[in-house]
DNA sequence: TTAGGGTTAG
C-alpha cells in the first residue's frame, strides 16, 4: 500500500541525515504544492535544525514561506536561542515577530526568547512585553523569568521579586533560585531557599552542590553529597562531577574512588565530564598513575581532558610526562586546539622543572602560535619561572611589560624567589607592592619585617610590627591535611591539638633521624 | 513545542 504524504515526510525524515534529502523532499513537497504549507513547513525546519544543525538552510526555508504562523516562529527562535552564538538572532527574529501582526507570540515563545537575554535591560523589556501579552501568571514563564534575571548582570534583584511573587512555586523555581543566589556567591541564600523546598529532584540537589563547589564551599558540598545519597536521591553524572572537583580539592581520595565505583556501576564512565573530574580527582590526590589510566581510557579526549592531565603531571613536577602530553594532545589530539587553561599547566610544570628556556618558549608559543593574549595567570607563571632561576633582570622586565596591573600572585612569586636568591633589595620593593594591593594582610607585613631582619634595619622591623599590632592582622596560618580511614585530619603550623600529636612527633623525628642518616647530615 | 544542575588554571 501506497504511504500518504504525511506518513511518507515523516518517514524520510526519521531515515535521513542529509541536506540533500531533505532538498529532495523540499523539491518534492513543491511539485505537490505542499512547501510552504505550515504542517510541512514546520516538520523540515524542525528537522534541519534538529538533525542536521543546518540554521542557515532553515532560516531559508523560513524566509520563503508566504505566511509564518507562530508555530514556525517558535521552531526558528527555539532553534537560535540554543547556542549562545545565534541568541542576537533569535531575538531580532523575536523582535521581528512583535512588531509584525498576526501572528502574536503564545506562551511557549517567551521562555526560549528570554533564554538569549544578554543583559538585565534586554530581560526586563522581555518581562514588560510578557505583562502586556498577558503571560506573566504562567508558573513556566515566571520561571523562566526567574533564571533569566539570576544570568544576567545585576538581575539577582529581580529574579528575586519575581519568585516572591509566585503562587505556584515548583521544584524548578526554587532550583532556579537557588542557583541564582549560587552564582553570586551567596551560598547561605542558596542552602535557605534549597532548606524552603518541600520536593528536591536530582537536579535541585546538583544545583546547591555545584553552587558550594563553585565558590570553594568544598566541604559543605561534600556533605551535601553524602545526605544526597543518603536520602536515596541517586547522584547523576553532574553531581559526581561536582563532587569529585570537591574530593580533588580536599585531598579526598578515598570518598573519590567510591565515586568512581559508583561511576562504574551507574553507567556514568561514557561521560566525558566525568572522566575529566576523575583525572582531575586522582591528580590532585596524588595518584597519577590512575590519573592517567582514565585519562588513556577516555575514547573522546577534549581540551578539557588534555587540560586536566597536563596539569596533574605539572602540580607534582612531572615536567617532562606534562610536555609529552601537551606534545601529543597537538599532534595527535583529534584537532583540538590548545587554549588559556594549557599553557597555565604547561607553563606550571617547566616552573617546576627548572626549564626557564622551555618556559620562555612555550609563551612565546601561545601568542605568536596561537594568538592567545597572555592573562595575569600566564604572567604569574613566568614571574615564578624566572625568579626561581634568579634571573630578576629579566623578570622585571617581564612586569614592566605586562598589559594589566601586576596582582599579588606577580609580587609574590618575585619575592619567593629573592627570599631563595638573597635578593633582599628587591624583595622589599616586592613585599612593599604587596602591602599596597592588600594594607590589612598581615601576612605580607610579617614577610616584609623578616626581609628588613635580613638587612638588619632593625628600625623598621619594629615599625612593621608595631603597625601589625595596631591593625591587629595577623597572618591566617598555613594548614594542610590528610585523609586517613575516610576522616580528613587538619594541621596547623604550631598546631597541637590533635590528641595523638605527641606519637605523630615521634614518627617525625624518627623520620628526620632516618633522613640524616642516610644524606650524612648532624 | 515551554522552565532548573556539570570538569581544568599561579
Amino acid at each position: 500500500m501506497k504511504p500518504n504524504l504525511n506518513e511518507h515526510v515523516l518517514d524520510t525524515l526519521s531515515k535521513s541525515n542529509h541536506l540533500n534529502h531533505l532538498k529532495q523532499l523540499q523539491a518534492y513537497l513543491t511539485t505537490l504544492g505542499h512547501a510552504h504549507t505550515h504542517f510541512y513547513a514546520f516538520k523540515l525546519i524542525r528537522f534541519c535544525t534538529l538533525t542536521l544543525s543546518n540554521l542557515t538552510y532553515a532560516r531559508l526555508i523560513f524566509d520563503h514561506i508566504p505566511s509564518l504562523n507562530t508555530h514556525l516562529f517558535t521552531a526558528m527562535i527555539t532553534a537560535y536561542a540554543a547556542h549562545p552564538a545565534t541568541h542576537p538572532s533569535a531575538l531580532s527574529l523575536f523582535r521581528h515577530m512583535l512588531r509584525s501582526q498576526p501572528p502574536r507570540p503564545n506562551h511557549f515563545i517567551f521562555p526560549h526568547a528570554l533564554k538569549t537575554c544578554p543583559e538585565s535591560c534586554a530581560a526586563e523589556s522581555l518581562h514588560a512585553q510578557i505583562v502586556k501579552s498577558g503571560f506573566h501568571e504562567y508558573p513556566v514563564v515566571q520561571t523562566a523569568l526567574v533564571d533569566s534575571y539570576s544570568k544576567v548582570s545585576g538581575g539577582l534583584g529581580n529574579a528575586k521579586k519575581v519568585f516572591d511573587e509566585m503562587s505556584d512555586r515548583s521544584v524548578v523555581s526554587f532550583t532556579a533560585m537557588v542557583s541564582g543566589f549560587a552564582r553570586v556567591g551567596d551560598v547561605e541564600s542558596a542552602v535557605r531557599v534549597f532548606g524552603e523546598m518541600l520536593d528536591r529532584d536530582v537536579p535541585s540537589w546538583n544545583a546547591l552542590i555545584a553552587g558550594c563547589t563553585q565558590n570553594g564551599a568544598f566541604t559543605q558540598g561534600i556533605e551535601l553529597f553524602r545526605r544526597m545519597v543518603f536520602e536515596c536521591n541517586r547522584p547523576n553524572g553532574v553531581t559526581v562531577v561536582c563532587a569529585l572537583s570537591a574530593c580533588g580539592h580536599m585531598g579526598m581520595l578515598q570518598l573519590g574512588r567510591w565515586i568512581h565505583g559508583y561511576v562504574y556501576k551507574n553507567g556514568l564512565a561514557f561521560d566525558s565530564f566525568v572522566l575529566n573530574a576523575l583525572v582531575d580527582m586522582y591528580g590532585k590526590c596524588g595518584s597519577l598513575g590512575k590519573a592517567r589510566k582514565v585519562f588513556e581510557m577516555n575514547p573522546e579526549k577534549g581540551l578539557t581532558s588534555w587540560n586536566s592531565m597536563i596539569n596533574c603531571f605539572a602540580l607534582h613536577g612531572q615536567s617532562d610526562s606534562a610536555i609529552a602530553i601537551f606534545e601529543q594532545m597537538v599532534e595527535g589530539g583529534g584537532g583540538v586546539r590548545p587554549d588559556e587553561v594549557t599553557f597555565v599547566g604547561l607553563l606550571n610544570a617547566c616552573t617546576h622543572g627548572g626549564l626557564v628556556e622551555k618556559g620562555y618558549w612555550y609563551f612565546e608559543m601561545m601568542v605568536q602560535e596561537y594568538g592567545i593574549e597572555p592573562q595575569i595567570e600566564h604572567y604569574g607563571c613566568l614571574i615564578d619561572l624566572l625568579g626561581r632561576a634568579g634571573r630578576f633582570d629579566e623578570a622585571m622586565d617581564v612586569v614592566k611589560g605586562m598589559s594589566m596591573e601586576p596582582d599579588e600572585v606577580v609580587w609574590g612569586s618575585l619575592l619567593n624567589g629573592c627570599k631563595v636568591h638573597g635578593r633582599t633589595d628587591l624583595a622589599e620593593f616586592a613585599a612593599k607592592k604587596l602591602i599596597e594591593i592588600d594594607p590589612h594582610n598581615g601576612g605580607y607585613r610579617i614577610m616584609l619585617a623578616n626581609v628588613y631582619g635580613e638587612l638588619g634595619k632593625w628600625d623598621e622591623v619594629r615599625n612593621v610590627w608595631r603597625t601589625l599590632k595596631q591593625q591587629k592582622s595577623y597572618k591566617v596560618p598555613g594548614c594542610s591535611w590528610i585523609e586517613v580511614d575516610d576522616q580528613v585530619h587538619q594541621f596547623y603550623s604550631l598546631d597541637k591539638s590533635n590528641p595523638k600529636t605527641e606519637d605523630l612527633y615521634i614518627v617525625l623525628e624518627s623520620l628526620v633521624g632516618f633522613r640524616n642518616e642516610v644524606m650524612g647530615e648532624p
